[in-house]
DNA sequence: AAGTGGTCTAGACCACAAA
DNA sequence: TTGTGGTCTAGACCACTTG
């Protein structure tokens, strides 16, 4: 711990303690102004290492109640959300996108439920193909609030997948990551075998409390979505 | 823009200057000083707002480079990797452990290369099923370096997954998610059919530069791997 | 009521990368 | 060379939450 005292020093002294057991589980740590005072630093650089860990799942802190181990650490991982154009073109493979259909329709049970809506709104049902080297990529199965995207937007030339992203400033929302069997309809679409095993990623985005859309990407067979921490 | 200045406010500020294109895609916004004269606040909190819209994605920082708004924003998502006895815990479901198989052997190619070993260091092959209710909920298949795990730790009672959480400190490694048939084997131990439709996770874990694990998990049909943002 | 983390300020120096 | 973000400081006030 010689020379200036950074937070990414202190964050790395403080994860030593961690592992070490110095700070074993379930204890509670010395607050900010003593370990500043420790460390030689000012408070602001202690406070942001630690705020580091937690955000990591390696501390938990509560105002007033201080800073713990946690006795059953939750590690964090960041992955990227790229649109699926930029997925394909990454890797370095032709991106082309083909509009399926476009249409209001009453939604399903499961996305009323998901996107929190009353009744029987209708919504904006879009479905399109993505393709890499003229190959079937991704399936988009997508429902849309027409509030956020009426008729005069259209997804014939665009995703709607890209034009979301580019258009419109989302607050929150939910994934689901799972493995579906293929049925007729994803074989035939995808060009792959009825029952091969596929990765899909069911997700839902609202601004603020609005739901915006939810929609499924069903991606061909030997799809890998990769991460590094 | 009333009241208090925060971090949070600038941020939401900025965002509402993005997505309304007065800070166009691809271009360069006002430096950290500029704002901060503009909001009336100091250059730090404004530091902080667009560090943190930078590490959303939302934002690209150079040092001297200044700060840009990406052509093709990449939003990027965190989700919690918790130990599989929490996951099925949380399920409100009785967790089981069962060990099936402990050894050294020499590891197939694609994990020497994922670990980036040399030549043929046999590594410690764990294989263990985890259980929901007495129903198989997920295989793990591990390659251990030997170094970190030697054979006084027994993974008999508690199970890897969970012994190198709490006792490595891990500080890099990559993860995939995809989707993978029930082979003849998953099939009898995760007791469903051939061909089934199954979640897999590879990972890969890392200190510093040396390798620790390798390990694929395999979940039961049905499974959802969920977060939200 | 009081202790703890959360945040803001005003100023300063530094590291990096572009010009 | 120089402009920009990255960070540290010392002090202050505030918000939350626990006792």
């Amino acid at each position: 711990m010689d020379g200036p005292v950074t937070w990414q020093s202190v964050r790395a002294e403080a994860l030593r303690r961690i592992h070490t057991r110095e700070w074993p589980p379930g204890g509670q740590i010395p607050n900010e102004a003593d370990l500043a005072a420790e460390f030689g630093c000012a408070r602001a650089t202690v406070n942001r290492a630690l705020r580091d860990l937690a955000t990591s799942g390696y501390l938990e802190r509560r105002r007033k109640g201080g800073t713990r181990v946690p006795l059953t650490p939750v590690r964090k991982a960041t992955f990227e959300i790229a649109i699926i154009r930029q997925d394909v073109e990454g890797r370095g493979q032709h991106y082309d996108y083909r509009l399926l259909a476009d249409r209001l329709a009453p939604p399903p049970l499961a996305v009323r439920d998901a996107l929190r809506l009353p009744g029987a709104t209708p919504l904006r049902m879009v479905r399109a193909l993505h393709l890499a080297d003229d190959a079937p990529f991704c399936l988009e199965e997508r429902w849309i609030n027409p509030t956020f995207a009426g008729p005069e937007v259209r997804f014939d030339t665009i995703s709607a997948n890209e034009w979301l992203v580019r258009n419109l400033a989302f607050s929150g929302g939910g994934f689901a990551f799972y493995a579906t069997p293929a049925d007729a309809s994803l074989a035939e679409v995808l060009m792959c075998d009825r029952g091969a095993a596929l990765f899909a990623i069911d997700r839902t985005t609202f601004s603020d409390a609005e739901p915006i859309t939810a929609v499924t990407l069903t991606y061909a067979p030997g799809y890998r979505m990769v991460t590094r921490i």
